[in-house]
DNA sequence: TTTAATTTTGCATTAGCTTGCGGAAATTTG
DNA sequence: CAAATTTCCGCAAGCTAATGCAAAATTAAA
């Protein structure tokens, strides 16, 4: 990786996160400590961003400007983007779906990742499209407006002609008896198809979502291969899943 | 291998993937490091890439990634975007191609607008999803990693489909002899595409693309019904167009 | 076609950049 | 205060860059 590269990505996720550790950096992209302090200093002396111990801040962010990191449960969603990012390997298919923590899970891919990712999620494929290495493939239809996929026919129809090795799927309600479920007609036509066509189906969710229910089942929990929440696999919450065979990390 | 053929294709190589390694390319078409290096310095004096310690980057790269807010004539930009914003009516059917006129057209809708947009661009597509009244169809394929449009057959023959009222397309370069010309031959298709399947063709562009050419055509000059630039419309290097029969705003 | 002029290429050498490491100093945290 | 991190400093290794020069290739002219 190019040193200018490296700056790049690291004012990339100083734009995103407004704040970055060094030690996380050091390890996504695979340097020394001290490439990556070389990098923060020089970055700090154009006033590029504000170092601090440990890391670096937005200049954005101590200058009154607080741009909207209203996500709900942030932090959380964090710690999950990052175990999920973990599961991509190099030249994998990978579809995903949309909502908040899908987008920290691309944010937080590691820009070294060669991979394909396929979503008719807007926001996440204005992230995909925004890292380096990554195939992007649009799947095309009616942009729904609340929660910015697409839905429809078409997009429907595209998904059923893949069959990808990996799945992540933002849920918004699941239970061991009901799998998961959502409340949008459209989007849970959408993410049964893609449920459909993946080999290996991720789903990612805060754990306050555990044991929820919402009034229409995207899939069963037999479907699903692996969970993801922000609490370590141990987890009382979690052991019920761990029970029937899920994956949990 | 020429002296130009291997510049054509260390800039091909730049635009696949952004950037490029001195020794890859040394390795991929057999010359001594020093040729690829030379190569490199003239593509860099011209503009038209990036040079750093170890290889090069692709211009679009630094531009895209961060500091949204410097867009090359970001004044003029905005100039055009409220011309061209003007012209859209309520229950019309639009359809956008990318770049950053675009996006600041994108910015520039009022919100009050009801009206369908339809775009392969993931920017735009971006932008549109977060206005309140539009309805927003996202044409699907794989996206282009500089342009992040979508580009493929299938996007293509999604766009053949359409007959809208409006299409705006942020050009590269233009003038009356040869039309509307650009540099990337996929991009060229979907943009062709665009021009067929719409009643009326707006052509955005800041002045300083007026009467340039660049290696592949988009469309004739006659296919041309509206011609934005940030220049009143008495300018007189705008004359010819109107002399042409365009409309010139 | 042959010859001369010009450009381009490859090599050797020297100079410069970038990176990672060890150890000492400084900072944070409990 | 003490332990754990983080930072700073100098240095060596491994690349990469620049320069001058001769060989090779291309172009222009005879």
């Amino acid at each position: 990786m190019l040193k200018m590269e490296r700056q790049a990505y690291i004012l990339h996720q100083l734009n995103l996160h407004n704040k970055i550790l060094s030690a996380d950096i050091m390890q996504q992209i695979n340097v020394s400590d001290d490439t990556i302090r070389r990098d923060l200093q020089e970055l700090a002396k154009d006033g590029k961003i504000i170092k601090v111990h440990g890391g670096a801040l937005s200049p954005s962010y101590h200058n009154g400007h607080h741009s909207q990191r209203e996500i709900y449960a942030y932090t959380q969603k964090r710690i999950i983007a990052k175990k999920a990012a973990s599961l991509i390997k190099n030249g994998m298919f990978v579809l995903t779906g949309g909502g908040t923590t899908i987008i920290e899970l691309a944010r937080a891919l590691p820009p070294t990742l060669h991979a394909t990712f396929i979503s008719g999620s807007i926001p996440a494929l204005f992230e995909y499209s925004n890292h380096p290495n990554i195939e992007v493939i649009a799947i095309g239809d009616k942009v729904a407006k609340n929660s910015k996929i697409t839905v429809g026919l078409e997009a429907i129809s595209k998904i059923k002609e893949l069959k990808v090795d990996l799945c992540f799927l933002g849920v918004n309600a699941i239970s061991l008896e009901n799998g998961v479920s959502d409340n949008d007609w459209d989007v849970v036509k959408i993410k049964k198809a893609m449920v459909e066509s993946s080999r290996r189906l991720v789903c990612l969710t805060i754990s306050e979502k555990i044991n929820s229910q919402q009034p229409i089942q995207v899939c069963d929990s037999k479907k699903i291969d692996t969970l993801i929440t922000e609490l370590p696999a141990d987890d009382l919450l979690l052991q019920p899943f761990v029970q029937a065979g899920i994956t949990v990390i």
